[in-house]
DNA sequence: AGAATAAATGAGAATTATTCTCATTTTTTA
DNA sequence: TAAAAAATGAGAATAATTCTCATTTATTCT
């Protein structure tokens, strides 16, 4: 497992122990988890304004990618390679979300369409985020 | 336009001030509003917490669009036709978002790898959601 | 390593977004 | 048109997030 204090020196932040536990806690987990998952997960080792500021922190230094479930929860997870690029898949019966890639002829296809909305509406484009929704039919311990 | 009082008695809910406004607010607009612009569209027409009622009330009955900005501001739209599948494209200078039609070869592409995602993660997957991210680059109003 | 400086933390107050309660009003039923 | 059912407004309650500030911890500079 990655070093969150070299993480943390790395991006030139202070090393301080609440950091430490907020990248450990993510770097166990391979997918997403809500605010209050990873509340949870830190048993009030670090304290609930510390962990917001924790998580505007890793924004800042860009190693945190945050977005929401379909209940509008707001989801964190750790961005660590560059070439991490992926999706998710949300299922509506346990919350669980996995990290996906898709292949590469469906980047493909969407950067060729890219291109041509980007022309269209006169935007420059800069980042995409594709979320699947779905069930998880029957190999989750969540899901009875 | 279409007639927000019928699009309600259609849907066998009561016809009432606040939803027929609601919808109306929603009709007029091409793209989709946050709950506070909608609110300030709506002066104070609708109290608040009716507001949000009624927006519970157009998801119960399958006609509103719910999804979040890139700040998590919850951000809605109406739905009314069957055919309107679309996606968004969202400035990050002025907030403005776009509803935006991808080409066929896009969705066919899409529709290959989720069947191999299905298999994959013995997952059914019944609907998805692709936002884009950019800058207009100078055709908005709000953009100076 | 130790003192001085800068930055981060914890606890809880403040703010904001959303839901809930309930007496009153509006809509539907028939 | 009366009775029954449903929806509304106003504000209280709850939940999520940010802010404040005195104290603690980390970094910097000898």
């Amino acid at each position: 497992m990655k070093d969150s204090k070299q993480i943390l020196s790395d991006h030139k932040v202070s090393v301080t122990n609440p950091r430490i536990l907020v990248i450990e806690a993510l770097l166990e987990n391979n997918n997403p988890l809500t605010v209050d998952e990873l509340q949870i997960k830190l048993k009030n080792k670090v304290a609930k304004s510390t962990l917001y500021r924790v998580l505007n922190d890793l924004k800042k230094i860009n190693i945190l990618n945050e977005f929401t479930n379909p209940e509008n929860a707001i989801v964190v997870e750790l961005l660590l390679e560059d070439d991490s690029h992926h999706h998710h898949l949300f299922c509506s019966d346990c919350g669980e979300i996995i990290d996906i890639q898709m292949g590469d002829e469906f980047e493909r296809t969407l950067s060729k369409e890219i291109k041509r909305l980007e022309k269209k509406f006169n935007f420059s484009i800069e980042d995409h985020r594709l979320e699947l929704f779905g069930k998880c039919t029957d190999l989750c311990e969540n899901c009875s």
